[in-house]
DNA sequence: TCATGAAGATGATGATCACATTCTTTTACT
DNA sequence: AGTAAAAGAATGTGATCATCATCTTCATGA
């Protein structure tokens, strides 16, 4: 057994590589909805050949990441209204549940580091950077159910997020306003607090707020 | 346009086959945890090359129905108790959201099918049968969500069922009982009576009564 | 002017192969 | 006899190619 030739570095598998680069601009919504790709393009822009770029397509296509059409053509997810009030109903499930698993573990040292990411919303809000905004919107939540200890939850949660990247997107990038999110407050108040039932109702509220912005 | 060439005949596509073949055996129980697979073996068995065996690999692996070793290695996954309470905990979640959607628009036809997909679940019991019996359970679950009008919850809690699968097989191994699910009919009592708050809590019993097994 | 059809381009699918890594078995040495 | 090294087998990865289906474009005809 070689422990020594073995630092820690894995996978420069090229699929995987190919995979994360292309999960990431989804999730962020560095693609619109509907987006065409296809896998001579992905294998030339990721330097790879057909074959790994089929592998990290499929797995985005299983995850809900992208679309295939009946004759195998790819794109992104474009969401039908009914599509998104289901997955925003998903989000509030999944979510309300993991913040709950996450109070009883969250410290100072985890509140100040959501207040810190929260900084970064709200400068991404006022730079109206959708790409930035999502990011950092997401990397909030994450942050704060990763305490909660539950990876099966939390893989759930960012599938939620991956289909609804694109879609994000979309309608933040119609959305005209520049005031900060005013329920990630409520969330670092209700951490504070230790106030489950709050902590509830915000991270609800914050996750269906987006469900407003339909009505345009 | 040639409508009346193409009959609705699809799909005679290699890797959708060993995808949908592997995928019933694995969310039924036909495998059972920790089972290796191999890219080879899976193509001879279902008479394709490697390539369509690896496509549908890695999108039961994309689905956690299939894990992947660092190095690639194939197996079924063998769940942790944390493990299995996280999923139970999401089958709660989202099984009794979709019971709920489903109960205004559950008619008196629907309830008679579940009577008796019911029955045939009681005869797998009776005769100890662990596939019929997980593939009868899950049919009356999915007859249920079917009605909730919500594609999106439906395939998470497939999901959910998928990653059970082999786990479930190896507990109801070793489970003696002949007795009926009683949690079904509470679940059918309370869709006759319209009893939203009823319906909740028989689904939520009746999806987290697997949980009881694990004090073994 | 619009519909129809054919030709070309585009793209996904599946098979095969070479290669590197990992696992298993055997062999050799203490 | 037990441990370690080495040979061999097994397995996933990625590239390339042939093939077929689909889409697009352009020409032809009413």
């Amino acid at each position: 057994m070689n422990l020594a030739a073995r630092p820690v570095e894995t996978t420069p598998l090229a699929h995987d590589r190919v995979y994360r680069q292309l999960r990431s601009r989804i999730m962020y919504g560095d693609l619109p909805p509907g987006a065409p790709l296809t896998l001579r393009g992905i294998g030339e822009e990721y330097e790879v050949s057909m074959t790994p770029a089929r592998e990290a397509v499929r797995r985005l296509a299983a995850e809900g990441a992208l679309t295939m059409s009946a004759s195998g053509r790819i794109t992104t997810p474009a969401l039908s209204n009914d599509r998104i009030e289901e997955l925003a109903a998903l989000r509030a499930l999944i979510e309300v549940e993991l913040a709950s698993r996450a109070l009883p573990r969250a410290h100072l040292a985890l509140i100040e580091r959501l207040q810190s990411i929260n900084n970064a919303v709200a400068e991404a809000v006022t730079q109206r950077d959708a790409v930035s905004y999502i990011r950092a919107n997401l990397e909030f939540h994450r942050t704060l159910y990763l305490r909660a200890q539950a990876p099966a939850m939390l893989a759930m949660a960012e599938t939620v997020w991956l289909q609804m990247g694109p879609t994000m997107r979309a309608l933040y990038g119609r959305l005209r306003r520049t005031e900060p999110p005013q329920f990630h407050r409520l969330i670092i108040a209700a951490l504070r607090a230790g106030d489950e039932p709050g902590l509830r109702l915000a991270v609800r509220s914050d996750v269906t707020q987006g469900l407003r912005m339909l009505a345009s």
